[in-house]
DNA sequence: GCCGTTTTCGGCCCGACTGTTTTCAGTCG
């Protein structure tokens, strides 16, 4: 059992502990014991061997130690057996309803006996459910509404699950002799935010026979996989434990630049490429660009061996620039073969992430394709939270990860005093919070030394906060402390489910807040768990325009909550988007590549992106705004 | 459950918000 299998079924036993109504206390520990394995460096199948090292993981205690002692060595958790005995697992899938909690899931399962999300929905649909305790109509309409959005987002699986996933099975198929090339296609490439299943291609030129037999015997011991679903002539599909659908397809080598281009999508783009090359007498597919049938005789139908228009060479992007900011590192032969292909058909090469038929191909053809923004662009994190409230490190620990990665300033925006689960800062916090901002960042300006190694260099750290909007569109701390910070952060944190009016007038009173910078959550849409809000998206935008207030693109996987549509608006309205990771552990630093991909998928340059700024030129850029909006109000 | 300790128990996770209330339970972050 690896560490995150380990950690998902201390997070289920904690579920299902809620459900039993125990100790909130007792199952918080479960929480962050799970938290604990699943960010320990080191396996715990191994530590196990020495019950003593367990104990030193912190939040590991006797009892989690003799828990994981027996999932190690037997694969199986007594408690979570039991509790599951007692209750459904479908049960857990009902937690993830929104408004759906386990007082009400443990209420409607000891009336009803209903515990999937089929039974609930049919006794909503009959009108039973507001005959419980403290239901009524609007509830019952409430969890209809969650149950439809619930389903659109089940059956995909976040970027991050899908990108580590395919990274394990490329590296298992890599270590196959004949495989000379290997490369996810498909949503994944795109950068898309959820991905359905993953396509994974491979090429090699004695990748045939017996050794194509004996290389797919090597990749069906790929650990995670539970189900072969098919096993064909080009293609292998298995089925992983978590769910998530692999399909293995082997081609030519020679085609794997055009398998590369057709897999990858998306199928608007495609059809659109086949368009093109109707056009001009070619047929695409999967294995290449040849003449059609039908050509004028005389010309061949091998493949086209595409030479660089005369009329692109100049301007044609160089493969290498391309790669798409680090989320897939896709090697440089592989994109010059597919860049060979759009050659061909007269077009650049465009960066996977814009490929959905929406005005790349006529950019790609007239040179006018956007120079996307790119993890070297990016000068510095926004959006950190420290020990304050609920950040793991130190303000100096965030720093110094900021420092590694060549940086040059980064915002401490810890939570205020609303969300007080978290110990939010309230003003006299936060002038304390203040004080060691400053002085951090006296210290840093001066110049560190990377902990990596490297030459010292200044870093800026910028005294923040993330403000919570409240339903009437106040900000939580007062204003003559908000006047004291660099940057202000305003999220909303709690009742999405308002009216979408209603939030639509939430955001606008705040960004009309002469103290805000930033927006938070712009368009009402977290990823893991909703469907995004009707929000009056064009309304916010021209506020944003208006009162100079940025929009942030937050990179953690289970945000991405500003939809790529959102961001390519902003780039057109003027409006600035930042690029911030909500970094709440030094790691999380690396989660960029993802708010990148969303950004990428927006059209973003680095022009378009507040954190591309110099350190000087972002805190004039800061301050100016605060004075704007100042004289707006 | 874990943690810390003036060591074996007491503290840890609470405010905003809604829908159902007629004073508050449940959910969320």
């Amino acid at each position: 059992m690896e560490n995150r299998d380990l950690a998902r079924l201390l997070r289920e036993t904690a579920d299902l502990m809620e459900i039993a109504d125990e100790d909130s206390f007792r199952i918080r520990s479960y929480r962050r014991a799970a938290d604990a394995v699943e960010t320990c460096s080191q396996p715990i199948r191994i530590l196990a061997a020495e019950p003593k090292r367990l104990l030193e993981i912190p939040g590991v205690g006797k009892g989690i130690a003799a828990h994981l002692t027996e999932m190690v060595s037997t694969g199986r958790f007594s408690e979570h057996e039991k509790l599951l005995s007692q209750y459904r697992p479908t049960m857990l899938q009902l937690l993830q309803i929104q408004g759906l909690g386990p007082k009400t899931i443990a209420l409607i399962w000891a009336r009803h006996k209903a515990s999937t999300v089929e039974e609930v929905e049919a006794l909503a649909r009959e009108g039973k459910l507001r005959e419980l305790p403290r239901m009524g109509e609007k509830a019952e309409q409430k969890i209809l509404k969650a149950i439809t959005a619930w389903r659109a987002m089940s059956g995909r699986f976040l970027l991050e699950e899908a990108r580590q996933a395919a990274g394990q099975a490329l590296a298992r198929l890599r270590e196959i002799a004949e495989v000379e090339q290997a490369a996810a296609a498909g949503s994944l490439r795109r950068g898309k935010e959820t991905v359905g299943d993953l396509d994974l291609l491979v090429a090699g030129r004695r990748l045939q026979g017996a050794a194509l037999t004996a290389a797919i015997d090597h990749f069906l011991g790929f650990p995670g996989i539970v189900e072969i679903y098919g096993r064909g002539e080009s293609k292998l599909s298995v089925r992983l434990h978590a769910g998530l659908q692999i399909d293995v397809r082997w081609l030519p080598p020679e085609s794997f630049g055009a398998g590369l281009l057709y897999f990858t999508g998306s199928k608007a783009h495609n059809i659109a490429l086949r368009g093109r090359a109707l056009k001009a007498g070619l047929s695409l597919n999967e294995y290449g660009l040849s003449p059609l049938e039908t050509a004028p005789p005389g010309k061949s139908k091998a493949p086209v061996a595409a030479p660089t228009p005369r009329t692109l060479s100049t301007k044609a992007r160089r493969p290498e620039d391309a790669p798409s900011g680090g989320l897939l590192p896709a090697g440089a032969a592989e994109v010059a073969a597919e860049a060979r292909i759009y050659h061909a058909l007269g077009l650049e090469w465009i960066a996977p992430e814009l490929r959905e038929d929406a005005g790349e191909i006529e950019a790609a053809a007239t040179g006018h394709l956007p120079r996307l923004v790119s993890e070297a662009d990016i000068r510095g994190d926004l959006h950190m939270h420290t020990t304050a409230s609920d950040g793991r490190c130190s303000i100096e620990a965030m720093a110094d990860a900021a420092l590694a990665r060549g940086y040059e300033y980064i915002a401490i925006t810890d939570h205020s005093a609303s969300l007080a689960m978290v110990q939010g800062l309230d003003e006299r916090r936060m002038l304390q919070q203040l004080k060691r901002i400053h002085a951090a960042d006296a210290s840093y300006r001066q110049g560190r030394k990377p902990a990596g190694g490297g030459r010292e260099r200044p870093l800026r750290i910028l005294a923040g906060i993330e403000v919570d909007i409240l339903a009437d569109g106040r900000l939580d701390l007062a204003d003559d402390v908000l006047a004291q910070l660099d940057l202000v952060i305003g999220s909303i944190h709690s009742r999405f489910d308002q009216a979408p009016e209603a939030v639509t007038e939430r955001l606008l009173r705040a960004i009309e807040h002469p103290a805000l910078h930033l927006l938070g959550h712009p368009s009402g849409r977290i990823l893991l768990r909703r469907e995004p809000i009707a929000l009056d998206f064009e309304t916010i935008l021209s506020a944003c325009a208006q009162h100079g207030v940025t929009l942030e693109i937050n990179a953690a996987p289970d945000r991405l909550d500003l939809h790529d549509r959102h961001a390519r608006r902003c780039r057109e309205a003027g409006v600035k988007i930042a690029i911030n990771t909500d970094a709440h552990h030094p790691r999380h630093l690396e989660l960029l590549p993802y708010g990148l991909a969303m950004a990428r998928r927006g059209w973003l340059e680095a022009k378009d992106v507040l954190n591309t700024l110099p350190a000087e030129e972002l805190l004039t850029t800061l301050q100016h705004q605060r004075r704007a909006a100042g004289a707006h109000s």
